[in-house]
DNA sequence: CTGAAAGCGCTTACAG
DNA sequence: CTGAAAGCGCTTACAG
């Protein structure tokens, strides 16, 4: 269906022509517009504009190894948070002037996970990419390698991590759920449950660490429930724990599970917030959704996408900037502000019915 | 934080160089094994998989003007089922060798509405793909030229375009809707209302224009009543609808709605479904943790984003071919089995409790 | 079947 | 402040 051949795009060299210049100067209009005098800077970029002219990404990328472009790896969009991450990372990639390559990281999880994660890495930066955005729910230590190892700019986005090394954006999940917990102790509450995932997630084990050391601290009994995440399992589950006993708060790892929770509580009578309080994670249109409303602990997803970006866009400016004094060799004179590479974005907590 | 140099990654020099051939041999064995000897390609082949070599996608692109790279154009990823599309447009790109590009096209939308619009699309191109899949909920007559314009194949996903020579792959929701309409009627039911956006979508506008082919036939009178997506302020309007009259059936053009809409009648006291029954259309999450559960017309959109991408595969692979013929300049033998350019995804039913 | 060489569209020291 | 020229890492006719 390409028969008609189209109008290819313009190159430099039009610019150029139409300017009277060389191709070096409109580059130099593009790169590093101070270095040309602002006549001819203006009257270029003039041109520019009514051709309509953008630099072919892949030449410029190959002549200056600066593509202008992240890599976002994620594990499914679909997955909790990661759509609304992903659109913070974009409007900030946007404001910042890069563009997005995605790599959506769905290997079922198979023997040869390491060797997976490593040829991954390798597609990533041979797209040519400025920098990562890394999510990833469990990170194995096994790939803390791999991510050092890389030659560009990695910030790992909302995900666990043991080694503070590694540029960081996220909420601190752990402190989240110690509060919550302590709030809740203070209002009288003492059977308090905590409901997390069977699968392994960093950040659930971390909000299960927060609450167990507020309990801890009341010297409360902690008692930890582990469900599926999907709905028609988790309620035969809340079904059959529900049937025996119920705490007086539970707090839940994640707000859809939260309105299952809520769900199959009210079918057995139990009234809610009245006999049983409930409180989610997360904070997304579920909570308004159930009945009664649910308080959530309220994780700006979309900052921390923000936040992310702009680290990332930090870190490759400093790159940057080392380089060009490690050429010329020569020690730094006031060295920049130094950048706070790990980062936690602030959570809140928005009250509901399903609390009193 | 680069202050070490890390490894540089390997160049198709360094397998030429450590297989004992020329780099064009190596670059024939990427691109076109057929060509090299059986003895030699295998032997160039372990020693790039020995050193982990890719090639560098920039200089690829700018060669051969093929960077296996397609882009995605979305309005944000957290409206309605654009995550899920996407993935399955991931999914379906790894299948068949292609990196992604995402682009956001977050636009508030301004009086310059078309400048910009073209201004993404020549920024697109210059990125440097080979197609593009386009997702958009309302699609200006005026984009279609800037659309038919590109350089590179487009496949519309999951949005509706009234030039029928513009690759799409969509679901029939106008086809969807009536079948349900009609369901719902040949059940006895008279009082059939729609209920969709003040904002105007094409997807929904089709949803209506089924129903009321449907009721029209039928010889009933139809409602359309339009409110706001934000749960908080179409339950005010539900609320107020509700307290004068409700129908015996109520269709819902997104299921979150529809929950909305489940809701404010069950606080007053509608009983669903004896009084009145509700079906949504989309099929997410929402739907089962509803209650009374929402019966939904299911909008595979998995599979929709699969289906877009193996269109564009297709397309882009026909344009490559035709090009040889354009070059060869004498015409095809046997015509290659046309490719089918507008394509439906199926949708089906789920009965749940929301209807009787 | 394989190699030498031109070229893809840019950027950037290097001269001037 | 500007231009000529080399080079980024590949692909692909063209010879052989």
């Amino acid at each position: 269906m390409k028969g008609d051949k189209r109008t290819s795009p313009n190159k430099i060299y039009d610019v150029a022509g139409a300017a009277g210049v060389s191709l070096a100067t409109v580059s130099r209009v593009l790169n590093h517009p101070e270095k040309v005098k602002p006549a001819t800077r203006e009257k270029i970029e003039k041109i520019i504009k009514e051709l309509g002219y953008k630099p072919n990404l892949n030449a410029k990328g190959l002549a200056s190894s600066k593509s202008t472009t992240v890599a976002i790896v994620v594990p499914e969009l679909t997955r909790s948070s990661i759509a609304g991450m992903v659109d913070g990372i974009a409007a900030t990639a946007k404001r910042r002037g890069y563009l997005l390559r995605l790599f959506v990281n769905n290997t079922s999880n198979d023997e040869d996970a390491v060797a997976n994660e490593r040829e991954l890495w390798r597609t990533v930066i041979s797209s040519g990419v400025d920098g990562i955005l890394y999510i990833n729910d469990e990170i194995d230590d096994d790939y803390l390698e791999i991510i050092k190892d890389s030659s560009v700019s990695v910030v790992l986005t909302n995900s666990v991590c043991s080694d503070a090394e590694i540029p960081s954006v996220a909420i601190d999940y752990k402190k989240a759920a110690y509060e919550m917990t302590k709030e809740m102790i203070s209002r009288g509450n003492k059977k308090i449950w905590i409901i997390s995932t069977v699968k392994k997630y960093a950040v659930n084990d971390l909000k299960v660490k927060g609450y167990e050391e507020a309990m801890e601290e009341a010297g409360l009994e902690a008692r930890v429930i582990n469900v599926s995440g999907k709905t028609y399992l988790n309620e035969k589950a809340y079904h059959e724990i529900l049937l025996e006993d119920h705490p007086d708060v539970a707090i839940v790892v994640r707000d859809s599970m939260a309105v299952s929770f809520i769900n199959v509580a009210r079918e057995l009578q139990i009234s809610i917030p009245d006999e049983m309080q409930v409180i989610g994670f997360q904070n997304t249109k579920y909570a308004e959704l159930s009945r009664p409303t649910l308080t959530c602990i309220n994780t700006p997803i979309y900052e921390i996408g923000e936040a992310a970006m702009d680290l990332l866009t930090d870190l490759m400016h400093e790159a940057e900037y080392e380089d060009e004094y490690y050429y010329l060799d020569q020690p730094k004179e006031e060295p920049r502000e130094e950048i706070k590479i790990n980062k936690n974005v602030d959570y809140s907590i928005v009250w509901r019915q399903s609390t009193k």
